[in-house]
DNA sequence: TCCCCTGGCACATTTGAATCGC
DNA sequence: AGCGATTCAAATGTGCCAGGGG
């Protein structure tokens, strides 16, 4: 049986400790809870001292907390879109002449799908099956500690897709759903085979960057900051030029006043508007206050505008209000439905535990599976499958549970946190995850693919618990920030015994920059083509560095 | 009718090859 | 020939919007 840890740790071994001054600033005083995942295998005979010392800061955290304070959408399109504000971390603490792992990870935050009504994201049902899980592995990985540590770590290459079929290594999502993304640093020196029992990792969480999925943004706050902040959307900036643009686009001379613009401007009228509101100019004013009040069916609590609390999601209470109070009216419908919670109040200390709570198998097997040498075209496709197969049995999996050690080990965590949901019928194909520049690859195994289906193996990185495992709960404080450390959590055979595949090249260099002439000639890569795929799931097949 | 998704669009940025000068 | 700076075009990343499907 595994046996995991839970066990409070010190900022030592958490993320975004924000001592020693670091750029960004993460909050000195906020307290960290952190889940130490310690399966009952023998210990490395080189204890890993060095990983739970690992500091992971994220990078603009400001601007992620803007998102977050707003409710962030990431949108999601089928050939991929990037993550904005992009993840971004300065990790220290690393030993430096040790080689790591960077990976990132996004699992579902809760089961809710939601909708956005009233200004407001609302739970709007159960949440849809989750897709396959899926890893992006830093380009760089693996590298030396000094490597990582010299400077930025950034991961905006990452595509988030909503195409089920994916065949890029895109991380899929569903639409509508909340996602947590994940950051794993994972020890992978020669004396710490990559996919050995005895690999360490550490899992970084950082609350702020949680969001949404959705296909176009529903919320224009959040159009505004992605505009305001992306570099390229610096095409949308500018209310005069937008008009003139709009006014191109639709073949007109004349300017033509887009929705955006619209609401814009409402917005800023409305800030007017608040404005006297809070200086009492306003503030009897009926038809302001309580047709919105009225609307979302729920009485006003306090009726001073500027009470955060009354809303947790602040642009309820933000100038884009008399915008939605417009299109509310058109939308009654939306009170019908059930438009249950806010969406913040997912976020909320009780959600979070909800959010670990409920994710009771957040399995995977990343490092057990085999390269996908198919060709594809992503230019930087970096992704790892965390499929399982069929052979995952699924929360209540008794074999896995006993079966712990090896297979827990082998089997690296992700996504299914909600195993219960399968995606039968959705035939899952095989796609590109792959280690650009990290090894080489010396054999490649078929591998079978199957369903992310709902049952799944039991292993996690200590983030999640399972719902039926006799793991104590993790508990998660609403810090903004969380990790977990492991000593050992990735094994080097998966239950079958068999032997890793990945090897690392010998004498290759950090950064080859594409030596793909030693990668398996049936790939069908190109050599021109940096986009490689790893395959992972359940498979038989490990993964293993062999440095020279 | 409504909600959500898709594909095409124009614009801005990024990237890399080509060119030039030293 | 080698190196660095500059230029330019293609590739890529954006949000917007009309239209379509469920």
């Amino acid at each position: 049986m595994l046996q995991e840890k839970v066990s409070v740790v010190t900022d030592e071994c958490m993320a975004g400790s924000g001592g020693g001054g670091e750029e960004t600033d993460l909050l000195p005083d906020q307290s960290r809870l952190s889940l130490s995942t310690a399966p009952s295998i023998p210990s490395s005979s080189e204890p890993d001292q060095n990983i739970e010392n690992i500091k992971v800061v994220l990078h603009e955290r400001e601007l992620w907390k803007k998102f977050h304070e707003a409710g962030t959408e990431m949108i999601i399109t089928k050939a991929g879109r990037r993550m904005f504000p992009s993840y971004k971390v300065k990790v220290s603490g690393m030993n430096p002449k040790t080689k790591y792992i960077l990976l990132i990870d996004i699992v579902p935050a809760d089961d809710h799908r939601y909708k956005f009504c009233d200004n407001k994201w609302m739970v709007a049902g159960k949440a849809e099956p989750a897709m396959p899980g899926r890893l992006y592995v830093h380009p760089d990985s693996p590298a030396t500690g000094a490597h990582w540590m010299r400077q930025l770590v950034s991961f905006q290459k990452l595509k988030l897709t909503n195409n089920h079929l994916d065949p890029f290594g895109h991380i899929i999502l569903n639409s509508m759903h909340k996602y947590q993304p994940r950051l794993h640093i994972v020890k992978a020196d020669e004396n710490n085979a990559f996919g050995s029992k005895n690999t360490a990792y550490c899992t970084h969480v950082f609350h702020e960057t949680a969001f949404i999925s959705v296909t176009s943004y529903q919320n224009h706050k959040i159009t505004q900051l992605k505009i305001e902040n992306n570099p390229f959307a610096k095409g949308f900036r500018g209310s005069e030029e937008g008009d003139l643009r709009v006014s191109r686009l639709q073949g007109k001379d004349y300017p033509v006043i887009s929705k955006n613009m619209v609401r814009q401007r409402l917005i800023t009228s409305h800030s007017h508007l608040a404005g006297k509101l809070g200086t009492g100019v306003l503030s009897g004013h009926p038809s302001v206050l309580s047709s919105y009040q009225y609307d979302t069916g729920v009485p006003p609590s306090n009726s001073d505008p500027q009470d955060p609390i009354s809303n947790h999601f602040p642009q309820s209470r933000d100038p884009s209000l008399l915008y939605h109070c417009f299109k509310h009216r058109d939308n009654t419908r939306h009170l019908e439905l059930g438009c249950k919670r806010p969406y913040l109040d997912t976020s909320s200390a009780v959600s979070e535990e909800h959010y670990f709570r409920s994710a009771p198998a957040y399995e995977s097997s990343l490092l057990s599976h085999p390269y996908c040498t198919e060709a594809i075209n992503s230019r930087e496709a970096c992704m790892y499958s965390a499929m399982d197969t069929e052979s995952g049995s699924g929360v209540g999996d008794t074999d896995d549970l006993t079966n712990s050690s090896s297979i827990n080990c082998n089997m690296w965590a992700t996504m299914q946190p909600y195993p219960r949901y399968g995606v039968e019928g959705v035939p899952y194909q095989p796609f590109a995850a792959h280690f650009p520049n990290a090894a080489t690859v010396t054999s490649v195994v078929p591998h079978p693919t199957s369903s992310m289906g709902s049952r799944q193996p039991q292993a996690d990185l200590g983030v999640y618990n399972s719902s039926t495992s006799q793991r104590a709960l993790p508990i998660i404080t609403p810090s903004s920030s969380s990790s977990s450390c492991s000593p050992s959590i990735l094994g080097s055979r998966d239950r079958s015994g068999h032997p890793p595949l990945y090897h690392k090249k010998p004498g290759s260099p950090l950064r080859p920059h594409r030596d793909y002439s030693a990668y398996p000639t049936q790939s069908t890569i190109s050599i021109r083509d940096p986009s490689y795929q790893y395959q992972v799931g359940l498979s038989s097949a490990g993964t293993h560095w062999t440095d020279s």
